[in-house]
RNA sequence: GGGCCUAUAGCUCAACGGCAGAGCAGCCGGCUCAUAACUGGUUGGUUACAGGUUCGAAUCCUGUUGGGCCUACCA
């Protein structure tokens, strides 16, 4: 085995199904990268799950009469039923409700207390009388102070903008039992907070050393906190919802969620090795020695709103701990755009994912978001724009090229891969193009730069049918049938190629074409090398890879 | 208000101090194995705007404009 990559991906919130924004951003490349490094010949654990707790679950268990659990578990079944869909290959995709995620979170808890990083402040919170609960700021309504926005929240005016306190609110209410009769209260709450400035160092050093082969704007959001300089930040929320926290006097309080679903990457890990019958073996991917700093790569995938958490609170978090790996990278995503507006739910321009997976598949969709993904900057989702390159690139081009040879070998030589004669100065160049591709595009997976890997091997597809033109076998079957052989035995290799170098992103497509070359068994336990389709190998009669779609009747997303 | 990122062909995106590129769309040609699918050639850019540094700038610097993210109690 090689290296142990851990594949950490973002916890989606379990109060909705997904949307593809969450796809793309970071559930896909996960995905991609998870299945280059087995096919690599790495040792992968990829580690996920939903994220439970925080307030507007609890205030959606209250709007519906139901417990937050249930909320937790009607949404948690809905995204495991995507990831079965979209051919996501978990290794543990839990949820924080999760036993084993409790009982780790609160010792992680324990330990940065006994270590001293944490300690507890007497602060002043909002309070609704009428719901007897503590509300958090954007809980809170009332009138803005600088624009007169009625409707403005305790942490923001959506009219004008401007960043605001709950007691700036002129006439607060509370937005959970929009009661204006009973007043919102300030009462006085004793919470933990957790100590940043006794890691403010170390992180700078780590991160000085860590960034070299960051992305840019992940390294320039680290590079502005870290400037700005580390405060504490309150660890723990008065809410009955969430992970308590083990110290007598804070029963009515709990972890706040944010800490434990970053935690959830150690825990999953832990419930991973829990589940194997093996529950020590998580130390080896996790606890750092001095003889082995560095236990396993650890990849985190997310979008560009969850860099600050990832880069620096998270690895703050583990230095707190003291003997846990240190992120290696951090591959942020930036957005995609839908239609060219900014993706709201509010605004009616989410594509939820189970609708893209009815229309268009799983595979059309991991192409088309891989082919667009966000890794530089914002990009532009429409269904437009996905159908035509369905059309265009997975059917025209690369479905074709497989189904022109394959349908061609069938006639002709029995739908056996036939005998390769002499090889010409042309065969050799495509071959030696196929064995180029895997390390190019394995080179571009491994340093995160997908959609390069991906373009690289559809580089590959447009050259064999380039070379079929070139070649015209159906021309030389005529005159030259040990030619003709050749070189479609010499497509059918570039093929093989592209069966294994396009598996990380179109899975279902290229299980498909594993089996029309005639392999059986699942193409994820292929190597990501050149192996030869041998001559004589008995190819079932061709099925298209892909379907072409009509361009969707309404343009609107 | 502050910080960070970002603007390149009709569209989607590369190039990150050394001749501005690819795919698609458009135009002209070739092929007929293939889901009318393939392929060659070609049109198309004052690199948002204004300055500056440099032998040389899409790239570095300053400013302006537009977009995005964060801003410590959203998850």
């Amino acid at each position: 085995m090689g290296e142990r990559i851990l594949v950490c991906v973002a916890w989606p919130y379990a109060k909705s199904v997904t949307h593809v924004g969450q796809i793309v951003g970071s559930i896909l490349p996960g995905d991609i990268f998870a299945r280059y490094q087995r096919m690599a010949g790495n040792e992968v654990l990829m580690v996920s799950g939903s994220d439970a707790h925080g307030t507007p679950i609890t205030v959606e268990a209250d709007a519906e009469g139901i417990s937050p659990n249930e909320v937790v578990e009607r949404y948690h079944a809905q995204i495991l039923g995507v990831w079965e869909r979209l051919g996501v290959t978990w290794d543990n995709y839990t949820v924080t409700t999760n036993p084993t995620h409790y009982r780790e979170v609160q010792a992680f808890f324990t330990r940065l207390l006994e270590r001293g990083y944490l300690f507890k402040e007497t602060m002043t919170s909002p309070y609704c009388p009428t719901d007897d609960r503590f509300l958090q700021d954007r809980y809170i309504l009332g009138t803005c102070p600088h624009c007169g926005f009625a409707r403005a929240r305790g942490d923001q005016c959506e009219q004008c903008g401007k960043l605001l306190d709950p007691d700036q609110l002129i006439d607060p209410y509370c937005r959970i039992c929009l009661s204006k009769t009973s007043k919102i209260e300030f009462r006085a709450t004793e919470h933990y907070f957790w100590d940043l400035t006794k890691v403010q160092a170390p992180l700078e050093e780590w991160a000085q050393a860590a960034m070299g082969h960051w992305r840019s704007h992940v390294v320039g959001v680290v590079q502005g906190w870290l400037k700005e300089g580390l405060r504490p930040r309150a660890f723990t929320r008065d809410i009955d919802w969430g992970v308590p926290v083990p110290v007598a006097g804070f029963e009515n309080k709990r972890i706040y969620v944010w800490y434990d679903a970053v935690m959830g990457y150690l825990t999953a890990t832990i419930e991973w090795a829990e589940q194997q019958g093996t529950p020590d073996v998580w130390r080896d991917w996790w606890v750092t020695t001095a003889e082995n700093p560095q236990p396993s790569k650890t990849y985190y995938f997310i979008g560009k709103d969850n860099i600050t958490f990832h880069a620096i609170i998270w690895p703050a978090l583990l230095m707190g701990h003291g003997e846990l790996v240190l992120p290696y990278d951090v591959p942020a995503n930036e957005f995609m755009q839908m239609g060219g507006m900014k993706a709201s739910a509010s605004e009616g321009n989410v594509v939820w994912t189970p609708d893209a997976l009815d229309r268009y598949g799983p595979d059309a969709l991991r192409y088309y978001l891989a082919a667009i993904m966000p890794e530089q900057r914002d990009t532009n989702f429409s269904y437009e724009d996905l159908v035509r390159r369905n059309n265009d690139e997975l059917v025209a081009t690369f479905g074709n090229a497989a189904h022109r040879t394959l349908t061609f070998v069938q006639k002709h030589f029995g739908g056996q891969v036939p005998e390769a004669g002499a090889l010409t100065v042309e065969d050799e160049a495509l071959l030696a193009t196929t064995r180029a591709t895997f390390d190019a595009a394995g080179a571009a997976i491994n340093a995160v730069h997908l959609r390069d890997g991906l373009s690289e091997a559809m580089a590959l597809a447009r050259a064999v049918n380039k070379y079929l033109d070139d070649q015209a076998p159906w021309k030389m079957i005529k005159t030259d049938r040990e030619r003709a052989a050749t070189s479609l035995y010499v497509v059918v290799q570039a093929l093989g190629a592209l069966r294994i170098l396009l598996t990380p992103y179109i899975p279902h497509a290229t299980q498909k074409l594993h089996t029309i070359l005639g392999f059986s068994g699942s193409v994820d336990n292929c190597a990501w090398q050149y192996a030869t389709v041998p001559s004589g190998q008995a190819l079932p009669v061709p099925v298209p890879l892909f379907a072409k779609f009509d361009l969707p009747e309404v343009a609107a997303v």
